[in-house]
DNA sequence: GGGTTTTGGGG
């Protein structure tokens, strides 16, 4: 959970018994004794188009597909790179837009291919041919063979964060000046220009009008947990106020958090989708994060705004968190009701700990009589009592109780109590409004009348901080968002 | 404010009819319930079809099976994937399944589209459509499953008896118990199960046996893909009833109503000789007759392979091989059933579609 | 190769 060096590129699954590993054929070329370099890399603008001798090259990232299957032997990664000699095209009229190289990979199994998760990762092939497809320079290895790959992450130094193909990875000495090289290079690359040219995704408002697939360059503005297996993914881009809906697979994209600004290598205009807006993904879709100080994604996110919670809009469709969580809290890891009230008999790790953050939605609220939601508090006693037939508002505290459920808990015949007790003050701004009296402050207790509704509605959902104490959990520092 | 918008796709109107009307497959549009075209995206080891949009898969009544059998003697149901099939008599069914095992389903529910009478189209090719994808992962319909979940859950809940802890009683230490966990329902398992809907019992053939009766015992790949049946689809008496009114429904109509076609785009609604973009593609590189010899290079899918047995196929490698064997044979539009073994079509021509 | 598998909620 610590944000050190991003990890650049998911480390490939571990090799399944089934069909034999790539055949480990990278050794080098029958290097001369004494030579010192292998490995000569061209410049993917200089690469030869004619020799039809296998190349050697390192390139910047820029969009790749995910690694799809396309029939029963073969999988293929395709992808665009950059480097000095070949990132940009002058267009007349137009402007200048992005130019590229295309690599296409082709392995066996699935787990020799690389899964690419950030724009400007850098790319080393080895033993590809170059030829020219659609008037596009594009590398062909064939991994399945005895070509070879090794993604190194953007961020960091040195080659110690590669993932690579086959179990004979080599990195030379000489090799350390080309990838700092060609790191520094992008780096400016990506911040002084887009990287991704306006001709290479669409606007979400043109989205609908689309025939075919198409890119996206947009912001993550919530990831929601919409099952077990998948996140629903609000994406915004500026381009239009509509918030575009995607169903990314959490195993297939586990690096999508919210606030990031990514790509979207291919998604379908959903025409079924009648009640809100959804993009579709194929099993080739890829979501790359687009480096937060590029100059792209500042863009984007300067663009893209936040969608302002609208009471209005809550309405079944659409989940809607309903709460806010301090932001003190930013780093505190989630658990799920399975951990807080299950896990917990046997997991030490959590037993360890108090304070968590959760999600979940409200099945039942307590007392049934929002009036009775608050009590006066006797500290000496610990009594509470209810307001009903009395004057003033003396020692009132909120003694509320939510049965609530999650995803994780969504086929079992539980229901969980979690309390907004507010007599040592934890939870006390969650309503927005001080515990009072409410048979006599008709005001407050309309309010609360709304949003005991409004919690208990199909697709509410509560983003909470809550405590354990004495085996209850408290809700705190969590408070409605309107 | 909000456009009404149509919903385009015919399976997803239904289903999501189906789930709004508490399971009730009665309470449906009876405007919904017309027979459907569908495009059999594979027939083997699932039976999906699709209107253009999703595929779900389509479970057969062995009644269903019987008529087809003896109407349509020379076509084999596992072979119909890439046909056009017309649904005549069918309808809709909820069952509590394990959604980790029955990818045609989700929250442990399944809708499931039970065929009582349906008919190949033999000669009918429909329009390309979008990629169709699984009914069960499409957003929208997921959140309606969440929510038919969520108000069997909710009443539940409410009928629940739960108490306010008093204040004293948190503030005392709880010797490392947690607290809070409140059972609903009155579901024995741990699993929530009180549901108000009636389970459907229709009792159906597993596409294995229909495969098996077809080819063989053993023919290959016979999967017995039946999501692992946590309660045998039992024929009861219900179940019939359903089944009946459904087809006394659809006894009448005959004018053929072609429920997809209407929701299919005016752009590419279908068109009955317009060849699929696609399957014409497909159907070229494998009707490639090198124009010598009477049974002259149709190459053998598979390729270098050299395949020998049907055993270790992948599915696609024996779909292809099925097409190519019947092409070989000539005549036969879709496999015939091996038990029956009366290639007739004396002509023995390299295949065309045959005329139905 | 800007694509479509089944592992049928990575593929």
């Amino acid at each position: 959970m610590s944000s050190t060096a991003p990890a650049a590129v998911a480390a490939p699954k571990k090799a399944r018994a089934a069909k034999k590993a790539t055949p480990s054929k990278d050794a080098a070329p029958k290097a001369k004794r004494g030579e010192s370099q292998r490995y000569k890399y061209s410049e993917l603008n200089k690469a030869s188009l004619t020799s039809g001798e296998a190349q050697h090259i390192y390139g910047v990232i820029i969009d790749a597909t995910f690694p799809y299957k396309t029939n029963q032997d073969r999988y293929i990664c395709s992808l665009k790179i950059v480097d000095p000699s070949l990132y940009i095209k002058s267009q007349k009229g137009t402007g200048d837009s992005s130019d590229f190289a295309t690599v296409v990979l082709y392995a066996k199994r699935f787990e020799d291919l690389p899964i690419i998760t950030r724009l400007g990762d850098i790319i080393r092939v080895h033993r590809a041919t170059l030829r020219l497809y659609n008037g596009q320079r594009q590398f062909n290895a064939n991994i399945f063979y005895n070509s070879s790959w090794a993604v190194f992450p953007q961020e960091g130094a040195g080659h110690g964060g590669a993932s690579h193909s086959g179990k004979n990875y080599s990195f030379e000495k000489s090799e350390d000046a080309t990838l700092a090289n060609i790191r520094k290079w992008a780096q400016g690359y990506f911040q002084q220009y887009n990287v991704v040219s306006s001709d290479l995704y669409v606007p979400l408002a043109k989205a609908a009008g689309q025939k075919s697939d198409f890119d996206v360059v947009a912001k993550v503005n919530q990831v929601f947990e919409l099952d077990e297996y998948t996140n629903e993914l609000r994406l915004r881009d500026g381009s239009g106020a509509q918030t575009w809906n995607v169903l990314a697979l959490k195993l297939k994209f586990p690096n999508v958090h919210a606030g990031d600004v990514v790509r979207i290598r291919s998604a379908t205009y959903d025409e079924t989708s009648t009640q809100k807006k959804v993009l579709l993904l194929s099993h080739y879709s890829n979501i790359l994060t687009v480096p937060a100080n590029s100059k792209l994604a500042k863009e984007v996110k300067a663009k893209a705004g936040d969608e302002k919670l609208d009471k209005a809009a809550i309405n079944g469709v659409n989940a809607t968190v309903l709460t806010e969580v301090d932001k003190k809290h930013a780093g505190l890891p989630v658990h799920s009701l399975l951990d807080l009230f299950h896990n917990i008999e046997t997991d030490k790790e959590i037993q360890s700990k108090d304070t968590f953050r959760t999600q979940f939605y409200v099945t039942k609220i307590e007392s049934a009589d929002v009036k009775e939601w608050t009590k006066s508090y006797d500290k000496k006693t610990k009594k509470g009592a209810s307001f009903k037939g009395q004057k003033g508002n003396a020692n009132a505290i909120y003694q509320v109780q939510f049965l609530v459920k999650d995803v994780s808990t969504q086929f079992n015949s539980n229901t969980y109590k979690v309390l907004l007790y507010t007599h040592d003050g934890l939870g006390a701004n969650f309503f927005n409004t001080p515990a009072d009296n409410l048979y006599t402050n008709d005001k407050a207790a309309k309010k609360l009348q709304e949003y005991s509704g409004l919690l208990t509605k199909f697709n509410s959902w509560v983003d909470a901080v809550v405590e354990r104490r004495n085996g209850f959990y408290f809700i705190k520092d969590t408070k409605i968002a309107f | 404010m909000s456009k009404p918008a149509a919903q385009q796709s015919a399976f997803k109107q239904l289903f999501t009819e189906m789930l709004t009307q508490g399971g009730d497959f009665s309470k449906v549009n009876k405007d919904l319930k017309r027979p459907l075209k569908t495009y059999v995206k594979e027939s083997y080891p699932f039976f999906l079809v699709t209107d253009g949009y999703f595929f779900v898969q389509a479970y057969f009544t062995k009644e269903a099976v019987a008529e087809f059998r003896s109407k349509f003697n020379n076509v084999n149901i596992t072979d119909l994937h890439d046909r056009v099939i017309v649904l005549n008599s069918w309808s809709l069914e909820i069952r509590k399944v394990n959604s980790a095992e029955t990818f045609t389903s989700y929250g442990n529910l399944e809708i499931r589209l039970i065929v009582n009478s349906f008919k190949p189209n033999l000669n009918e090719r429909l329009n390309p459509t979008r990629y169709p994808i699984n009914l069960f992962r499409d957003d929208e319909l997921k959140t309606q499953i969440q929510q038919f979940r969520w108000n069997a859950i909710n009443a539940a809940a409410g009928k629940a008896k739960s108490e306010i802890p008093d204040l004293a009683r948190v503030q005392t230490a709880s010797k490392g118990k947690v607290e809070g966990i409140v059972k609903i329902g009155s579901s024995k398992g741990d699993d929530f199960a009180e549901f108000s809907f009636k389970e459907g019992t229709t009792a159906t053939l597993s596409l294995k046996d229909i495969f098996v009766q077809e080819k063989g015992k053993d023919a290959s790949p016979a999967k017995d893909t039946t999501a692992v049946p946590k309660v045998k689809g039992g024929a009861k008496g219900k179940g019939k009833a359903a089944q009946k009114s459904a087809e006394k429904k659809a006894a009448g109509v005959s004018k053929s109503a072609e429920k997809v076609l209407k929701y299919t785009p005016s752009k590419s609604v279908a068109k009955k000789e317009t060849p699929q973009k696609g399957a014409a593609g497909k159907q070229s590189a494998k009707k490639s007759v090198g124009g010598k010899k009477a049974t002259p290079a149709m190459p053998s899918p598979g390729g270098k392979k050299s395949i020998k047995t049907t055993d270790q196929m992948s599915m696609n490698q024996f779909k292809k091989y099925l097409d190519w064997h019947e092409a070989k044979k000539g005549g036969k539009t879709i496999g015939k059933r091996s038990t029956t073994g009366k290639a007739s079509t004396a002509s023995g021509k390299a295949s065309k579609r045959s005329k139905k």
